[in-house]
Order: C-alpha cells, then sequence, then structure tokens
DNA sequence: GTCTATAGGCAGATAGAC
DNA sequence: GTCTATCTGCCTATAGAC
C-alpha cells in the first residue's frame, strides 16, 4: 500500500469506515466526496471502479491487521494473553459499532469481485494460522487444555469473533463482545 | 403473518432469499419483479417502503425459525441433540450458501428502521433462551460440563452460530460450518 | 491530479386507469 | 390488486478542460 498517496489513503479511509458500519452497497462515491473533500471524478481516477475500491480497502486492512498480529505475537508473553489481546481489537471495534472490514465485505460477497474474495479468503487463512499457533504456545505452557484439533479450535475462535462483534450491533447488553469473547476464552482454558 | 396473501408470500420468498445471499442493499424492487413476475408498483403496494419489506421479512421469519425451534425441543430427546440440531440448520443453510436473514439484517442494521431492529433484538433474545434452556437440560443429563454462566455459554453458541455461517460463505472448506458446529458442542461437552 | 459537466441507467416511490 | 406511466433523485462511470 506504499504505492498510494494521501488523497489515495484517504478515500480508503473514509471507504473502509463506511463499508465496516453501513456495508459496503449501503454508500457510494458521492459519501466518500462529502467527507473527504475531492469530488468523485477524483475518487474515480485513484480507484476507476467500486469493486477496484473493495480490493484496495480489503488488501490495505488485511496488510496493518497482521502487522498488528505481529505487534501482539512480539509483547505479549503468553499464548492465552495473545488471544486476549486480539479479541481485545474486536472489543474495541464492537465498541465504536464497528464490524471487522472482512467481515463486513464477506457478507457482501456476491457484490465482489473474485480479487476481493482471494483476500478475504488469505485474510482467515492467515488469521486461523496465527489463533493456532497461539493456542498451540498455551497449550505448551498449561493455560489452554489439550485440543483433538488445534485448527479447528482456531477456525471456531475466529467465528466466534466475527459472529461476537456481527451480534454486538444490536444486541441490548452493551459488553456483550466481551462477554463471548470471555466465554471464548474460558471454554479454552483448562 | 397469516395477514398476507399469496402474493406478499412469494415477495417476501424472494426478498428473504435476495437478502440472505446478497445483502438487504443489494436487491431492487425490480429484482423481486423479475422473480416473482408482479410489477413494482403491485409490491409496492403491499410494503409501501423497503424498510416495511425489511420488518415484514424478519417478523415473518423469526416466526417460523422459533416454531422450528419448537419443533426440535419437543422431538428431540437430550439437551445436547437439541443443540445439535439447531446447529444443523446453520448447516443447511452455510451448504446453501446462505446466512441467516437476521444475521445478514443485523449487518445491514444501519439501513433499517428501529421496528426491524426491535425484531432483530427479538431474535437473538429467544434464541439465546432457547439455547440456554437445552444447556441447562444437557448439563442436568450429564452431556454438558457445569459453566460458570449458561446465559454466556448461550450467548457465545449463537455468536459461533453467526460467525461460522458467516465466515463459510467465503471459506475454502466446504465443511467449514459443519467444523465449526462439532467444535463448539465439543468444548461444551465433559 | 483535480475539476466541471454529463451520460445512461436504475433506485425507491406515487398517481391514476382498469 | 395489478397494471402503465412517470417523477425525482441518485448511482457508477467517463470525457475533456485546466
Amino acid at each position: 500500500m506504499s504505492n498510494l498517496n494521501n488523497t489515495a489513503h484517504k478515500i480508503l479511509d473514509v471507504a473502509e469506515l463506511f463499508t465496516q458500519t453501513q456495508g459496503f452497497n449501503a454508500f457510494s462515491y458521492k459519501d466518500i466526496q462529502t467527507e473527504v473533500g475531492v469530488k468523485t471524478s477524483s475518487i474515480h481516477y485513484y480507484f476507476p471502479t467500486k469493486q477496484d475500491l473493495a480490493t484496495a480497502m480489503a488488501e490495505r486492512y488485511i496488510e496493518r491487521f497482521l502487522i498488528a498480529l505481529d505487534d501482539i505475537g512480539q509483547k505479549s508473553k503468553t499464548g492465552l494473553e495473545k488471544l486476549e489481546e486480539a479479541g481485545k481489537k474486536f472489543v474495541d471495534a464492537a465498541n465504536a459499532q464497528k464490524l471487522c472490514l472482512c467481515g463486513m465485505l464477506t457478507s457482501d460477497a456476491l457484490s465482489l469481485p473474485q480479487e476481493t474474495l482471494n483476500e478475504l479468503r488469505r485474510f482467515y487463512k492467515e488469521s486461523e494460522r496465527w489463533i493456532a499457533k497461539s493456542i498451540t504456545q498455551a497449550i505448551k505452557e498449561g493455560g489452554i487444555r489439550e485440543l483433538y484439533s488445534v485448527e479447528d479450535a482456531a477456525a471456531h475462535f475466529l467465528a466466534t469473533l466475527q459472529g461476537g462483534i456481527l451480534v454486538a450491533r444490536v444486541h441490548k447488553d452493551g459488553s456483550y463482545m466481551q462477554t463471548v469473547l470471555n466465554q471464548a476464552l474460558a471454554l479454552l482454558k483448562k
């Protein structure tokens, strides 16, 4: 994403927020124009079609997301703490009334080109890989009980985060996402 | 929903399928016209605004969903079997490339009127209540281990189903939703 | 790179005949 | 209840001046 200039990044910032809060089909180039202060034709200059915009958004988001996971991997000590930290990202997003960008794009999958779908698959694959690694570490440390399949547990954990952040939007309980995360971790613990 | 005639039901059938597969903002009255064979103006006769359509869709879906849960409650024997049966509904939907209607509408929450949001809250509340009841039964039967909070476990279980069915759309593994369900049940078991 | 201007089509919605 | 006809506005996208 280093090949994008300031304006392009601003456009992506706004498009990302719109997508996470409203959905990919619920905002227009004109909505971006209003927020960024640049005309729709200029937006088309950077992202010729809305599908191009989707792919660029996903690419940048995933890049940043994986860096954030890397940071957690280096700073946190135990495997369990790593999972807690990653989960916290989803709690923060839920508190901001946002969905995971990739989760939201997944719900709009039929509007997206193959390129974007490939990015989404990459997101899930890499995220599950990171979670599985953290679970494995936690098992060795004795924080998490022995599991039949670490890969399945990782897939399950990610699904729970995506579902939790989704449901949190309309749930009455304001701490719903935190509750779901705590429960997910509790079930894994010894 | 007994106050709706045949045409209204056909419209809701199509709108429901579009919503579950594409999202609420990804189809138009004209798309419904094409499928049902009735003009858009007639659709407006039954559902004056698209928001009215959303509420009617949600109401009918929830009504049927709760009846399905009731059926499971009467037919299945153990609490664990009830959870398996309910989960199976989500596996079937995932195999049909569909999301839960309420899950999809939740992702489009900002496009919806308060009425529809109230319906979504009802859906989650009633579903969690049913799940909690089944978990409680399963604990008594010895199929599920003692839990700190059955309500939290129920919220977590539902979030997992919603997340699983969402991610399943783009996941490479075709049996992904079944894997997530199995894992959710495995973590609850003794 | 950003703008004005505009194309061409589709969106949700309504009026009024039958 | 269903239709034809139509409104108004917004949508994505492009051409071409600066």
